[in-house]
DNA sequence: GTCTATAGTTGGATAGAC
DNA sequence: GTCTATCCAACTATAGAC
C-alpha cells in the first residue's frame, strides 16, 4: 500500500517468497502467491524483479546469507574434540529440525536449479556456502581442541555436508527424530576418530567469536 | 496407433514418462509430454490413468521395482569385508553415475511427494525400498565375509542410504566424480571398521544368487 | 481404443489508469 | 510506486466423433 523504496520492497518480497515457499513448496511460490503474501498487487512484484527467475534467485541468495549468518553463533568453548563435535553437530541438527519447511525448500531449490539452465548457479552457490561453512567449522574445532585431521580438511567438509544432507533427507521423509540424531552422533564419533593432536603448534588462542566465521555449517543447501 | 490391451499401454506410458522425466525433469513430465513421447494422443493417457497423480505414482513404483531388480545382480564372491564392501559400493556408484537423470528424478519425486498430500506415500515407499535393499546387502556381506556388525544392521542400513544420498546429491551439483568415489571409498572403509568376525557361527554357505534378494542397495529413492 | 476439439484453470508478463 | 485489467501460454481433464 505504502510507497517504499525499491530496495526495501525487494526485501519484503523476498521474505514473503521465503514464507510461501517454505510453507507450501517451491511450486506454490508463484508471483501471484508472493504478491498476496506480501500484501501487494501483482504488478509490484514485476516492478521490483525482472521476472520470476530473478525472484527465485534472490530467495536462494537470502537463504545462503542467512545460513552463513547463523553460522557465526559461537558454540561452547574449550572442550575435547569429541564433545565439541557433538555440540556443533547437535546445534546444526536443531536448526534443521526446527525449520522443516526451509530444509525441504533447500532441496527443492537444488533440484529445480539442476533442471533449469536459467537457474544455473543456484545449486552450486548453495553447495559452496555449505562447504565454506563446514570448512570454517572444522578450522574452529581445530583451534578450540588443538587438533588436526588425518585427511584433508576439504575432504572432511564435503563428507559433513553429504552426511548431514543424507540424514536430513531421510528425516524429512520418515520424521524419525531419534534415528536422525543417533545417526549424526555416530557421525560425530567417526569424525573424532579422524582427529589427531596438533603436533608442533600448541593450542592457538581462540580468536574473538566474530572473527570465527562459522560455528554451524549450512546444510540448508543441497 | 495400434490397439493395445490397457495393461500394455500402461507399461508403455510409464516407460515414456520415465524417459521424459529423467531427461527433462519431473515438471516436464506433463500428460501431454508423456503422450507425445509415447506417440499416442492426449486422450489415451487419460484413458489408461485416472489422472496425472496415478501416472506419477505408477512411475515411482516402476523405479523402485527396477532398483530392486538391479539389486539381484551378484557381486564377486568370497573376499574379505573390506574388498567386498568396496566392490558393492562401487557397483552401486556406477549405477548412479550412469543414470544421472534418473538419480535426479528420484530426488525430485521425493520432494514432490513430501509437498503434495495426494502423493503421500511415494517418498516413504522410495525410502523403504532403499532400506530393504541396504539391509539385504548387509546380510549378504555378513554371510559372504563371515562377519557381524558392532551396531544393529538397521542402523547401518539407514546410514548407508543417507551417505550415498548425500554424496550423490553433491555429485549431481558439482559433477566431481573423483570426490564422489573418494568419499564413498572412505565410507566403505568406515563400514569395514564396524565389522567383527562372526563369533559362534562359522561362515554360512552362500545361498543361490537369486535367493539373495539384493546386492546393490537402491539409492534412487530420497 | 483412439482420435480431435474444447472446456476450464492457472500463472507469467505487460499496459495503462491513478 | 501502485493498482486494475488484460493478454497469452500451458496444462489437466472431459466430451463425443470415428
Amino acid at each position: 500500500m505504502n510507497r517504499l523504496p525499491v530496495a526495501e520492497r525487494r526485501e519484503q518480497l523476498i521474505t514473503a517468497a521465503l514464507t510461501v515457499a517454505s510453507r507450501d513448496g517451491i511450486e506454490a511460490a508463484t508471483v501471484r502467491a508472493v504478491a498476496a503474501e506480501a500484501g501487494v498487487s501483482l504488478g509490484v512484484v514485476h516492478y521490483c524483479f525482472q521476472d520470476k527467475d530473478e525472484l527465485l534467485r534472490a530467495m536462494a541468495d537470502a537463504i545462503t546469507e542467512q545460513n552463513l549468518a547463523v553460522a557465526i553463533s559461537t558454540p561452547p568453548l574449550g572442550a575435547d574434540v569429541q564433545s565439541l563435535l557433538q555440540v556443533v553437530i547437535e546445534n546444526l541438527w536443531r536448526g534443521i529440525r526446527e525449520n522443516r519447511g526451509a530444509q525441504l525448500l533447500s532441496y527443492e531449490l537444488t533440484t529445480t536449479s539442476l533442471r533449469h539452465p536459467e537457474l544455473r548457479g543456484v545449486a552450486v552457490a548453495q553447495y559452496e556456502g555449505s562447504n565454506r561453512a563446514a570448512v570454517a567449522t572444522l578450522a574452529y574445532v581445530e583451534r578450540a581442541a588443538g587438533v588436526t585431521w588425518v585427511v584433508p580438511r576439504e575432504v572432511i567438509a564435503r563428507t559433513i555436508v553429504a552426511v548431514v544432507d543424507g540424514f536430513s533427507l531421510a528425516w524429512l521423509v520418515d520424521g524419525d527424530d531419534e534415528a536422525a540424531i543417533r545417526g549424526l552422533r555416530g557421525f560425530a564419533k567417526f569424525l573424532t576418530s579422524l582427529a589427531v593432536p596438533a603436533g608442533d603448534v600448541s593450542v592457538t588462542p581462540l580468536p574473538a567469536p566474530d572473527t570465527v566465521d562459522t560455528a554451524e555449517p549450512d546444510v540448508t543447501s543441497a
